[in-house]
DNA sequence: TGTAATGTCTCTAGCAACTAGAGGTTCAAG
DNA sequence: CTTGAACCTCTAGTTGCTAGAGACATTACA
């Protein structure tokens, strides 16, 4: 059996953040020790593991809820895990384009700047109209 | 003098931000009306647009407060604007690398799902096991 | 056996950057 | 003059944690 400090070392995750998946219910609720400690058996690090790797790639906890769900399951169809991964691809693909055009947007902005004063800064010009942009980049990804 | 609503519609920002802006103190308090309700000048559309148009382009809202009091200084030099803007853009780079890793990691998890059982599924398995990771993609952009 | 240093417990509050809702007032149009 | 939209303040919720207070448990060493 684990403490929560060996539980949390082992799998790469802080302490305060297995309490916090237990508070939503994503770490079912362990034994205690005589002292009130919780305690873990080996199968909490798999679990676990696999928390911090799926959220490494960028899956919501919500996400992770449903495939920990589906990995109890292991008789069921895969498609259900097969959506959720897409959806995550989905999204990541869509979020690098859209830092790709900030990115261009923003090299653009630095490199026009000649680095006189504020008045003739085309970073804080740039910033100030929109008109300047050479592409669109509406609705937020943002940071 | 704009109302709060005409203010939003024209920047691009919701009234509830508005407000929030306000609150934070990135906008200032405006003058009301006899019935209590914000009337803006014309110059806070441009300050709005300002702050609008820099959250698109990922910048934190304190970078954007520095911004701003930079951009009411047209004396000085624009050095510091150049640095939060270089700032930005090598966060921005960073955060793509990142999930260009993830995109790749996702791309080879979802190719090799045979869509059978859970049990066989590879998207479950490589979440559950990082030893199957091709990539390195500790500490954590994530979503 | 004592004690000191960790480790753990619960609880609350805070972070970014908003968003949503309740419950009430004011304004503009017909 | 009434209806309905827009406005007001305030609180609380979102996501995924992190930080701190104050108290108890465990372990290591002398």
């Amino acid at each position: 059996m684990l403490t929560i400090g060996k539980l949390g070392s082992s799998a790469g995750v802080k302490v305060p953040t297995i309490r916090y998946y237990e508070q939503i219910g994503l770490l079912p609720e362990p034994d205690r020790s005589a002292g009130n400690q919780r305690l873990y058996p080996r199968a909490a690090l798999d679990r676990l593991a696999f928390i911090r790797h799926a959220r490494e790639l960028g899956f919501p906890l919500d996400a992770i809820r449903d495939l920990l769900s589906l990995s109890d399951k292991p008789d069921q169809s895969c498609a259900a895990a097969d959506i959720i991964a897409k959806a995550q691809l989905a999204a990541t693909r869509a979020r690098i384009t859209r830092l790709r055009a900030l990115e261009a947007e923003l090299e653009r902005m630095i490199d026009q700047c000649a680095c006189g004063t504020i008045s003739d800064c085309r970073v804080i010009e740039v910033l100030g109209d929109h008109a300047h942009c050479a592409h669109d980049h509406h609705e937020g990804e943002a940071a």
